[in-house]
DNA sequence: CGCCCCTTTGAACACGCTCAATAACGGTGG
DNA sequence: CCACCGTTATTGAGCGTGTTCAAAGGGGCG
């Protein structure tokens, strides 16, 4: 079957590739899914199992008055359910995020596919069980954290999991979620997100620019957050690998084939809003000054430019970093 | 295996005899464990599974400064985990409320009996499944819902599920936590779930006795704590049943050979407390009055006085109904 | 009888919310 | 290239729910 598809799988669950082959025969179809619009609904019967492979979801669950909860963040290579049972009734719905691509996969194939491959049932019940584990850390944090430690702690989480997927580039992941979803995830106010975020930039911990999220100190923002990344179940955090060191160098970049690629479009406004003084006087050695389309400003190849992000030498530019095209070739202007 | 095995699970799954049997067949030993040690420990490799026999149990998990988060209680007939994978750490711990009995199960067993009894197997992923969806309301409650909402939603809750067991009589069950076991739960300080606690005593909604909670008015509380039992995954609540009626009359009475009976004991102090005046006098027509050995009072036959007090003509009594003992034909004196 | 745990109550305070206004940004159509 | 629109982010002020600290009372249990 399609290397997207056991790409995703490949990385969460570490099954061999007749066992990834077997996982892949399960799937019914593929599903195209816009932004907002929901994957499953809640009180309907469960007919199939997805499992994500572009795009991020949520789960979520409604009062009738409105509140609304997010119960926790889907990325690629997750599925929707980790036990292949037929048709009880959903009690939470499973929101799209952004745009997305799906794979249904019906829960008699798999239930059947689990009977005569051991590791697909054995990876299931891991999968199970580290959905469950995040769903106690996160009762762990409505409950016990403060807003701060709530949203450095969910910073963490994504920065792990997304980290464990590919998805994090010099610290630096992009973040489709508003401030609103983060909100309905942590149990506060719109506003109160914004102020925690002001309040983990001013700390130096964190820089946010355009969906796109750099952390600066993950030890001290894991610290800050009493954040274990134990509960995740990767074996990188069991033996002891620690952030960026554990997945960085030796993985294969994130193939990012999905609507994220969107949000790469380097925005002229955007880049310049970021920059100050000192930043420009550096691109001018870096590159050559000119005028761009976007007014006065500089043309730099992306690769140096990158490259010199990447170096971590200036902090808030390397937040900049994920915001280039995937072809560096290519000159930014700026 | 011993009745006393099979009564909880049989409530709990709805297994044929020869499945049950099966199931019991798992079973390794028995451990008696005092209130307020640990089940499991938060750290440790998973050996066996529990089945809750009597008490009450609750999962928790703590943060290096002391915060202290309850995940979920565990009531008789519960399993401490649902899917037999073998030797994984365990993210969090379960403590023992009351002093309680349980049965260990070990997961090869499990997992062996699983392949050859589809029933068990499913009856484990079901379990899993209202386990998992339990949680996610919890999150819900912290979440989103205030303090008297989630106060309210978990005395629903335990209300649904002691009502499953048949131990909810006269819409009265025991409950072994303390309030700061509550704000443990509930993400509150202890001091407000007593606010909390007395808003809905105000309200007429519940009324509370040394450890005995009687629901006056379960749609209300309901309605008021935004509750609805579909997500515990009951088929009484699937199929329309409301509170007490769908549960009631049919069911044998609770098997209370657990330390609940400790609270059983009448304590005169406590009962003469809730009483008033225009209590006594209907006392004096229900039995003979006279001088016990705790002062001057009143001997009720014990079968009249729970009659009476199950009549729920008052109200407030009706919540003192369990504090007698078992043996009805005994004479308390008040 | 005395100790200790649990509950209850009061007062001051803080975290987080609501309301409201403004700014920033991306997308769209002219 | 620009103006406009809807969404998202930011900031301020006032307020309310829930917290902390402290003290007193009730009840069980040794």
């Amino acid at each position: 079957m399609p290397m997207t598809v056991s790409a995703p799988i490949a990385r969460l669950v570490d099954l061999e590739d007749s066992d990834q082959d077997a996982f892949c025969s399960t799937i019914r179809s593929r599903r195209r899914i816009s932004a907002r619009d929901d994957v499953f609904k809640e009180g309907f019967a469960s007919r199939y199992i997805s499992l994500i492979l572009s795009g991020w979801a949520y789960r979520y669950k409604q009062l009738e008055d409105g509140r609304q909860q997010i119960l926790g963040f889907l990325l690629p290579g997750d599925l929707t359910e980790a036990s292949p049972v037929n048709g009880y009734l959903l009690d939470h719905s499973v929101g799209a995020l952004t745009d997305l691509i799906c794979a249904d996969i019906s829960h008699e194939a798999l239930a059947t596919v689990c009977l005569s491959r051991p590791a697909i049932q054995k990876a299931l019940a891991g999968e199970a069980l580290a959905m469950s584990s995040i769903q106690r850390e996160w009762l762990m944090s409505l409950g016990q954290r403060t807003g701060t430690e709530r949203l450095g702690h969910l910073l963490c989480e994504l920065y792990w999991r997304l980290g464990r997927i590919g998805s994090v580039q010099a610290e630096t992941f992009t973040l489709p979620a508003t401030q609103g979803d983060l909100a309905a995830a942590l149990g506060l106010s719109t506003v109160h997100v914004c102020r925690k975020f002001a309040e983990l930039r001013e700390l130096g911990l964190v820089q946010t620019s355009w969906k796109k999220v750099h952390i600066c100190d993950v030890a001290q923002l894991q610290a800050l957050s009493c954040f274990r990344p134990d509960y995740l179940y990767f074996s990188e955090a069991l033996t002891g690998g620690h952030g960026w060191a554990a997945h960085g160098p030796g993985r294969p970049p994130a193939h990012e084939d999905d609507i994220f690629s969107r949000s790469n479009v380097p925005r002229c406004r955007r880049l310049r809003s970021e920059l100050e003084a000192a930043d420009f006087s550096l691109l001018r050695e870096l590159g050559r000054s000119g005028t761009s389309h976007c007014g006065a400003g500089y043309s730099v190849p992306g690769a140096i430019l990158k490259a010199y992000c990447q170096s971590a030498l200036n902090c808030r530019m390397a937040a900049l970093s994920g915001c280039f095209g995937r072809n560096e070739a290519s000159t930014i202007k700026i």
